[in-house]
DNA sequence: AAATTATACCTAATTTAATTAGGTGTATAA
DNA sequence: TTATACACCTAATTAAATTAGGTATAATTT
C-alpha cells in the first residue's frame, strides 16, 4: 500500500467503497484508480490486493466475471447483494474510526 | 484495541500524541484516558500496549521513571527530545492518512 | 529490431502489529 | 470474604500487510 503501516486493516473497506461508487472493476484498474484519486498517496500492492479479492469472493461479497480483452485476461469484480449490505456497514465503521482519530488528534482536553 | 482491525498500525502515533498533549503518563493510565476521551470507542489492550512502550523506550523515543505509589509499582513514560520530534512526524502522517481516507469516503468523481 | 515499460494476472515467504489468554501481586469495594 | 480495580508483564496465535518473486501479452522507446 504505502510506506507507513497506518493503512493496515483499511484495504478491505477501501475496495468495497470503490466498488460501491464505481461499480464493476478489475484488479489492476483498482490499483490505478486509487493511485489516481489519492494523487499517488495510496499505493495498493498486488500482493495485498489479489488475495483479498479472492477472499471476498469466497465470502460471497464479490462476484467475478472473466473477460478476454484482445489476448489478455481480465477479471471483473462487482459487489453481490450481500456485499453491498456489508459495504454499508464497513463505511459506517470507517466513519466512526475517523471520528475517533479526530478526537485523538484534536483533543479539547486531555 | 477494538473489535475492528482498522486501528492496526495506529497505536504508536496515538500513544505519542497522547504523551505529547498530556505529558508523563503510566501505562494503565493511558488505557483509561483513551477509553475516556473516545467514550469507550477505543480500547487499548495491555498485550498491545506494554510491548509497544518497551519498544519505544528501546528506540529512545520514550524515557521511563519508576515510582512506588503505596506498595504499587508505576512506570511513568514521557517523550524524549527525539521522541517529540518523531511525534510531530507521526502526527503529520496521521493527518495525511486521514485526508486520504476522506478522499476515498467522499469521492467527487470515481 | 530489440529492449523496456505498461498491462494483467498470480503466489510463497516473511514481517508487523495486533488479539487472546494467560500470569503476578496490591488495594479497595460489595 | 470475595470480587473488582489497579498495575505491571509475556507467550502463542492470528490477521493483514510487504517483499519478492513468477507468467504472459501489448505498447512504447531506443
Amino acid at each position: 500500500m504505502n510506506k507507513s503501516s497506518l493503512y493496515k486493516g483499511c484495504l478491505e473497506p477501501i475496495l468495497m467503497q470503490l466498488l460501491q461508487k464505481h461499480g464493476r472493476m478489475y484488479g489492476y484498474e483498482m490499483t490505478q484508480k486509487v493511485k489516481e484519486i489519492t494523487k499517488g498517496e495510496l499505493h495498493i500492492t498486488e500482493g495485498a490486493l489479489y488475495p483479498l479479492l479472492h477472499r471476498l469472493e469466497a465470502e460471497g461479497l464479490l462476484e467475478v466475471e472473466t473477460e478476454n480483452i484482445g489476448n489478455r485476461l481480465r477479471k471483473y469484480y462487482s459487489l453481490t447483494k450481500n456485499g453491498k449490505k456489508q459495504t454499508t456497514v464497513a463505511i459506517e465503521e470507517m466513519k466512526n474510526f475517523m471520528t475517533t482519530l479526530q478526537i485523538i488528534l484534536h483533543p479539547k482536553t486531555i
